[in-house]
DNA sequence: TTCAATAATATACACTGTGTTCATATTATA
DNA sequence: TATAATATGAACACAGTGTATATTATTGAA
């Protein structure tokens, strides 16, 4: 990434192509979306695409890289300023704190459309999974911290337990156009991911 | 459905044709497959296709739509056959026997290919989400028919909380070629969906 | 077994979208 | 303003779609 592409015109030109894709998208699907959609709701001549990306598939794994990115520079910057734990259990426990989770809600309400698309699993399905595996991997590596950690299912497994949960609930609430604050959002996966159906509807279901 | 279609030749035609859809999507993603490979691999010629299918979007979903169906059936009948429960709290414990859930993870083993195509949300995103909704659905319906409730989410998150988990343990479990036993996995689901990660972790997370 | 009905095939065609080339016009910045 | 970089429109070959038609092969029923 040395070349910042200085030029304003690579610069708008780009920006207009990935909006265009991302909005054309959400419209139509992404099959449906002809480059001629794209750079015409851009503005933009047709060739003109070609002169920036491959194709269709390029522009929007890009773009979801950039967001990608984006939330991983910031995740941790946060985690960095919130907290400087000693044990590794508590670190773990980070993963869950308010402020943690408020920012992955905060962020993709930031950039809906985009994890519309992402989240939807448009164009492919390995655009969809590089989120899903950012999340499953910090688990994982946090998790695999813990040396003397007595777990009843296997790391993998909780990992998707969570990251599954996170995303579903993430999911949901950008298709439902965000019916509930950030907080509520927070505080409803605090409660079943932490404390499960179990508690969550007060059924005792040790007694079957 | 009226009309069986009792000509061998259109049974054998179409199925051919769904089974090489499926098998080509695996190969290279829904996107890439044309008209023209999955025709190829089902040893047919490419009009015949059109003899019977609008597109390769309309046979995708109807592939999705046989499989929902033959899955509801087999469900309800199992449901009908296990117990025949007096109140709605308990039918809805149901949900979580041991031989309900085996039967989803059976099921989805016994058509793989096609359950990975639709839980990875190849063509369109509205492919994928017919199973997802038929799960949340399923459990709207029983959650509402208890009256006296208490429920510390709402029913339509604590709903996509449930079709989640089961769902990312299932994608899970077949991406990864079904390293564990189904009884292993209905264990770890049983474990993770009810008592949560608290109890899963051995972490007091409540003293945070 | 025969035969009318049905299904599959090969060929041909018009159409849409892709990705490239190239000459030309426009724009940013030094 | 000069000039280097960028955007544009027209033209082109190509791949895949979906349809029409004439012909061949297979089926289920008599």
């Amino acid at each position: 990434m040395a070349d910042e592409h200085q030029d304003r015109r690579v610069r708008r030109t780009r920006r207009a192509l990935q909006d265009a894709l991302i909005s054309m998208i959400l419209e139509k699907g992404y099959d449906a979306v002809t480059i001629e959609d794209v750079t015409q709701k851009a503005d933009l001549g047709r060739t003109t695409f070609y002169l920036h990306f491959r194709d269709k598939e390029e522009l929007l794994l890009q773009a979801i890289d950039t967001i990608c990115d984006d939330f991983i520079e910031k995740h941790q910057s946060l985690m960095a300023l919130v907290d400087r734990p000693q044990d590794a259990v508590q670190r773990l426990r980070l993963n869950l704190d308010e402020r943690i989770l408020y920012h992955i809600f905060a962020h993709a309400r930031d950039n809906a459309d985009l994890y519309k698309v992402m989240l939807r699993g448009e164009g492919g399905s390995m655009a969809s999974q590089r989120f899903e595996n950012i999340i499953k991997e910090e688990t994982i590596k946090r998790l695999g911290e813990i040396k003397k950690l007595q777990i009843k299912v296997p790391l993998d497994v909780f990992a998707i337990y969570f990251a599954g949960t996170l995303m579903g609930l993430v999911t949901w609430w950008l298709e439902e156009d965000m019916p509930f604050s950030i907080e509520k959002m927070v505080d409803y996966f605090q409660q079943l991911f932490i404390f499960g159906a179990s508690d969550t509807l007060h059924l005792d279901v040790a007694s079957t």
